[in-house]
DNA sequence: GATGAATGAGGGTTCATTCAT
DNA sequence: TATGAATGAACCCTCATTCAT
């Protein structure tokens, strides 16, 4: 049992809340681990439980059920996307906006990869549980599209389709999240072994910008 | 039923045989289906076995088990994939080379979407069954990295990362099939209407080309 | 498909016959193999018709079902020993009686291990089957007991139990066919080396007539 | 129940542990029932389950599966008899070491019935489970070989052959056990009664001792 | 006669969840 | 809170048998 930190700086929380979140934090890990590795079906409340150090009745303790915490991950997902995948408002040069978009982007799924995973899971399982969240993606995507595509009216990139762009930016980064084992292996990484992110974002970020017809620096 | 040929020497199925061939086949759409939605755990051989019509122990005298069926469908991405996936060696254009090799990826993410989804469950699940496969799939991507760079030192494209590279071309045409429900949703695309396969195409061609520095045609 | 013998001489059979037959006795053969290894309830028709060279559907066609196959099977064995394990009536000389039955049943063990096995595992699930056996047995059995206290009242052998008396003659006896695998391993054989059938005979006799105060020859 | 020790410091069982302890009693008792009755394959943990008092989920909840509850039950035997049916090394009195080991033998066999018939079924299905058993039982036996051997060159009882002669008792006392159905009845006993043990012992004792030559007392 | 196919029951096992304690 | 136990459904697969052909 860890030592009650004295003076914790945010807020002095209960012996029992600290179990209680830390817990809480060992089932997530490990409920992203399992359904991110076997889908929401294929994983098993044992499974997570086992992964989290807690018994089946435990788990059930903390959560109300597999579904229930499945869509939590998913929703957080969502969110965490809503929020970090916009185009950056303060500024209106095509190389800093898209060259900052692909790093977020990149930088998500390297830093999430289990929840990135989650999502792919779900979009392979059929996204039923995306209903409510294509129309929000459609809209985000479309004020990206909108952009962009003034961007072209005005000459200031190539005529590309926006939406396929997106769409290939998409398909770029989410591989380092969902094919982090091959991504591994063709590397010649060992399987825990970081990869050069900042090199990977330098050929990703060149790669876009002269695909959209712009001179990177 | 398809029209039986009159003299079809060799290629005359019995009736019965026929029949049997129907029922395979119907197995593997089915399991195609199941495995690429949920994986390999979180499919269920009563899923499969209604989606082909049959019950579930007429399921077993067809197959011998879920793992075998699995396996079989994985075995023949890959095979299919070794086939398809290498460059043309009647060319030592970069150009008609690397567009060559990108519609052929995007063709076959297309024309068998769910296949290449078995294969991304299963990286996703850790791709235990994929011992055998990686040091093809390394061998056979060493091969086409060599010859990147043969170009890029006579100066024939730009220094790009070959691996990275691939990999780049790898995220963009599996996401066609990985993230189909996602394309066709923002591309405002009924679920079962076909995409623009030549548009795309194109759009994902000069991207790459213009990304290796090559000036498409 | 073996030739047809000009003249057999237990009246000419027609082909199908012969085929029948031969059939048949594939799958007694096969049975017996089956039920002596795993009981009734254990034993699966798939393996005895494979063991048969059949498909399941042809064995049923030859029997009808896997309990009628069983209990033609158990009676064989039934009709054989009520045959072979009386007292031979020729004589009565204790010595050579008693002889002549370790004899026989020894032989009936050796000769036929597996039928012998069946009647085991028969007895060991209870002996269901039986029900119209034991009388049978009783009354035989009964009747050598008979006369072991007759020849015992007579001054002829030593008192002993003339029920235990059998009940050990049984025993040793039945040992050679259950226990035929420990036998081997015991004796220093490889599995399917035969037993020097003489010297057992030998041995046990002796063993039993000196048991019974009987001076060997 | 039982009563509550009051000062047992070591023997105290919770009543959750005394009610586990129970339960695998009769969980143990149920296996051993059905398996020495039906052998391994034939023996179905449904029947184990409502034996014992339990639904089938329940039954896995406390053993891990049917075969290690088998092989557990089978090693259990095998631990008996390798230390139960060694020859008394406090005397070198063949009279006295003999009779000691039919009674040693056959009180194993009256006691465990089950587990004596659990035995044979594994031999009679090919003792597939006994590979590492067979050279201890050989070495055993052949130290018990050498013994009587000696007792023979030292003119202290009849040439017998060794091995036939501990094949017999084994043959003899492992009938009580297999072969208890037919004993019952043979001897006009109801199912449940049970037999004269000590009369059986006499019987089989003087039976023995003279068939090797040995004046019992 | 013999084959591919079908069927309904049951095999052993694991599932997510709930209930006492 | 946390544990042993229980529950009913579902898991994958095999069973003995039957039915067309």
């Amino acid at each position: 049992m860890p030592e009650p930190e004295i003076d914790a700086p945010s807020g002095a929380l209960s012996r029992a809340k600290q179990g209680r979140e830390r817990i809480l934090g060992a089932i997530r890990e490990a409920a992203i681990a399992e359904f991110s590795r076997h889908g929401f079906k294929g994983a098993s409340t044992k499974a997570i439980a086992e992964r989290a150090g807690l018994t089946k009745p435990q788990l059930h303790y903390y959560i109300s059920s597999k579904e229930e915490l499945y869509e939590e991950l998913l929703y957080s997902v969502l969110n965490g996307w809503s929020g970090a995948f916009i185009f950056d408002s303060n500024s209106d040069d095509p190389k800093k906006v898209l060259s900052s978009y692909v790093r977020k982007k990149l930088d998500y799924a390297l830093d999430n990869p289990g929840l990135s995973r989650i999502f792919t899971t779900e979009v392979l399982g059929g996204g039923r549980n995306l209903g409510k969240y294509w129309p929000v993606a459609v809209k985000s995507t479309q004020q990206k599209v909108d952009l962009i595509n003034r961007w072209i009216a005005e000459g200031r990139m190539r005529a590309v389709d926006a939406k396929v762009l997106l769409m290939q930016i998409w398909g770029m980064t989410q591989h380092y999240a969902d094919y982090g084992v091959q991504v591994h292996i063709m590397l010649g990484l060992a399987p825990d072994e970081p990869i050069d992110r900042e090199h990977i974002v330098r050929e990703l970020t060149t790669f876009v910008l002269l695909g959209c017809g712009l001179a990177p620096d």
